[in-house]
DNA sequence: ATACACCTTCGAGTATGCTCTAAGTCAAGC
DNA sequence: GCTTGACTTAGAGCATACTCGAAGGTGTAT
């Protein structure tokens, strides 16, 4: 079994990006992903450039960007370097999101927390013991 | 139009928690809220505790904490002060979650940043005009 | 009395993102 | 030759959390 010019199976994949194989159909099927190069028998080989996209695309998908924005993205890809422009300012927008989201984060926490310290107080005032 | 005892409408508590009076009816459904009290006519009067407890699960629900886990919470409230340690206990490991969380968001965020800084050193070298 | 706003219930529909199943192909090992 | 395992497709199913629509009741204003 040569791995030639470094050409990786599903499975392969899918423990390099935490992704399923399922997963991994399913983004090519949504056009996430243009069509994989495959082997002879039909099988789906992934060049390094395809899992280089599909573990860029995980943290996209980590920090909560919708496939459809994705897929966008992707699309900028392909277009190739005239898009360096849109693709920077698309992940500059989505800092901003990522950004806004962890603040409201915070802020939501530190609301529970209050109710957290005042579970404390109340469990030191009135020991089970 | 009298407030008696301060009792809200679907609409005022709408407003107050960022909910739609139909995530509210929807959340009373669930189980999420007990049956709410009702004036004469059917409608629904939400009482400051009411409130206040729809105020806080919007803190859970913003932290990611899912409707199911939710649901648990509030079944130890109805339970009284005997669950206080169970609620401290909840609340601490939603704490941890979203802490993970954080920290997985700034880890990934950190990973699209280098790509960022990429896409703005390209179009330094390479300046459209 | 009639319009209007606001509420009610119940059930269905939607959006997102997977996740699984069935039926089939193919190559390698026993 | 036959089993095993990894792969293929197309399509269905599922989990979560809403979100909406239809049909109807009620209270106030004109």
């Amino acid at each position: 079994m040569e791995h030639e010019l470094e050409q990786l199976t599903i499975q392969e994949v899918a423990e390099l990006s935490g992704l399923s194989a399922h997963t991994l159909r399913y983004y090519e099927r949504i056009g996430l992903l243009r069509p994989i190069g495959r082997a002879a028998n039909g099988h789906r080989r992934y060049s390094q450039v395809d899992v280089s996209l599909v573990i860029f695309l995980t943290y996209l998908r980590a920090t909560g960007m919708p496939l459809r924005q994705m897929r966008a993205y992707v699309q900028y890809l392909e277009d190739g370097p005239e898009s360096i422009q849109q693709r920077l300012s698309m992940l500059e927008e989505h800092r901003r999101t990522v950004q806004a989201h962890m603040a409201e984060l915070q802020r939501n926490m530190a609301a529970i927390e209050k109710k957290i310290a005042l579970y404390q107080e109340l469990l030191e005032s009135t020991p089970t013991t």
